[in-house]
DNA sequence: CTGTATATTCAGTCTGTACTGAAAGAAACG
DNA sequence: CGTTTCTTTCAGTACAGACTGAATATACAG
């Protein structure tokens, strides 16, 4: 892994601009990016040589992997260094991750909208307007939750299932 | 829509920091928040004046707000500013910036994974292992983009059908 | 213990994006 | 048309977050 392959850089670099889109840190990204793309664990003194980056950097944006639970520390014989490795299971690694966005976006915005319609003072003006705003959001976040619920208890197999029935709900509706 | 009420705020300045969480910009976000709870449309004034930002910076940000599709202006009788209004359907607000979203990042990343498989050069050492990564997530997001294909032509109530038909599924299952 | 290898922390710096305000551009009025 | 009102553009600035490298902490070997 010392030396990318065209290949591998063109991934790991398109991982990384798309992360920054997506609110994550770029060099997390691809870091990660890296890691997906190794057969073997990697200390981090490599992933730094070969993303350029500050050694504290890599440690950093290590950590933030961890936390997440999408890569993990494995120790090799004969070796001191801590070598990373990254989960290869590509659905359970979006499920991982999109459990824990909601956990830290999703679910605070909806004690917002709890907390704002609980506090909605009916004597104000146009509070029965705001009303009717708050509630038509909190109803979305609140089927959002449920159906990030039922994903995360099926199977992935199910999941292609669901859609084969949608696309014939579909086509009967249509 | 003058003075903000403290409920309006609250839910203003949350939209706002969730916003920059997801790679959208700050401003952008409290405006949508801001026209999102007005019940009429406002113009950029007024829009500058209670989020306490400059006026140019309002029409940049109406300006991507429009761009999504889940802003647009309106003429009021008697006025020649324009008064900016949100869509109020808010299912109907995030399939639009889902859909922008995946354009601008979901389909690039395919198309990108598509080239990366091409380019592979199996001569390579280790080009057997890069294959099989970048398929497995190559297959991810066709499946992403398929669920989103389906999803887009749903009408609204058959999503929360879905849902529940993905419960009684699990129910069986487990 | 002591010395060495590795990992983390953190203050300071850098960088890219957001924001401002002034100036230019359009559109509506009289 | 000239004037007024409103909108957009853009060069410069401010700021938040990312990154570095030196200092510190930790772990291990001999």
């Amino acid at each position: 892994m010392a030396e990318l392959t065209g290949v591998q850089k063109q991934y790991i670099l398109h991982w990384g601009e798309m992360g920054t889109r997506w609110g994550i840190n770029r060099t997390v990204a691809q870091i990660h990016a890296l890691l997906y793309l190794s057969p073997t664990a990697l200390p981090a003194e490599e992933i730094a040589e070969t993303l350029s980056v500050a050694r504290s950097n890599v440690s950093t944006s290590i950590r933030e992997l961890e936390t997440w639970g999408i890569v993990r520390a494995v120790h090799v014989l004969g070796d001191r260094r801590e070598h990373y490795e990254s989960m290869k299971d590509v659905w359970e690694m979006f499920r991982l991750v999109i459990e824990q966005r909601k956990r830290r976006e999703i679910d605070p915005t909806r004690e917002m909208l709890r907390r704002c319609l609980a506090d909605l003072n009916p004597k104000e003006p146009g509070a029965d307007y705001t009303r009717e705003r708050l509630g038509a959001m909190a109803g979305f976040f609140e089927a959002v939750t449920e159906l990030h619920d039922q994903m995360k208890q099926l199977p992935t197999g199910t999941v292609r299932k669901l859609l084969r029935m949608g696309t014939k709900m579909r086509k009967k509706a249509g």
